[in-house]
DNA sequence: GCGACAG
DNA sequence: ATCTTGTCGC
């Protein structure tokens, strides 16, 4: 799978838009169920040399966080990591894995941001979409946004609002 | 033109 | 993300 392939000319411009078809499907209201049951979390690791890469979901139940279901999805890697776009990269696997769990989540939590994105159409937003299953978005770097760092505590747990575009995006929050 | 830039 | 090397602490 060719960078540059992707890069040059505008190899990108037809994802650039069906990002913004996914933008008109985005549901940022709460739409958790009362009970929540299930919660899951994702994601994809690679082999850069065999040009392969392999996404995976875990199940566990809320209340007890024991694991009660995984599935894994291998496939060949056929998108370059370009940041604002990491979705087409990482949802195609996870989308397969989830096809095949018996047990669905009722919520699922994303190794990568949600709205907390340029065109507000993250990771865990695109999968969210895709599948029509609640996501949230944990990124582990910022993509986008500022907040207050002075009023980020240093204590483990602290957390201040993530701003983008005048709008709250999400929250930072130090582990 | 120069930095920023999820995994 | 992945790899590799070195150090730290339990
Ligand atoms: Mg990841």
């Amino acid at each position: 799978m060719n960078k540059d392939l992707y890069e040059n000319d505008k190899g990108l411009w037809p994802y650039f838009v069906e990002q913004n078809e996914l933008r008109k499907e985005v549901i940022k209201e709460n739409c958790l169920p009362n009970a929540i049951r299930f919660v899951a979390g994702v994601d994809v690791a690679y082999n850069e040399g065999e040009q392969r890469m392999i996404g995976g979901i875990v199940v566990l139940q809320k209340d007890t966080l024991e694991v009660v279901e995984e599935s894994y999805h291998e496939m060949d890697i056929t998108f370059p990591y370009v940041p604002g776009l990491f979705s087409f990269r990482e949802v195609p696997p996870i989308v397969q894995a989830y096809h095949d769990l018996k047990i669905k989540p009722d919520v699922i939590v994303c190794d990568g941001h949600g709205i907390a994105h340029p065109k507000g159409v993250g990771m865990a937003t695109h999968l969210g979409v895709k599948l029509d299953v609640p996501t949230i978005g944990c990124a582990k770097k910022r993509l986008v946004g500022v907040w207050a760092k002075e009023e980020l505590e240093a204590r483990r747990g602290s957390a201040v609002p993530l701003y983008s575009e005048e709008k709250i995006v999400g929250n930072v929050l130090r582990t």
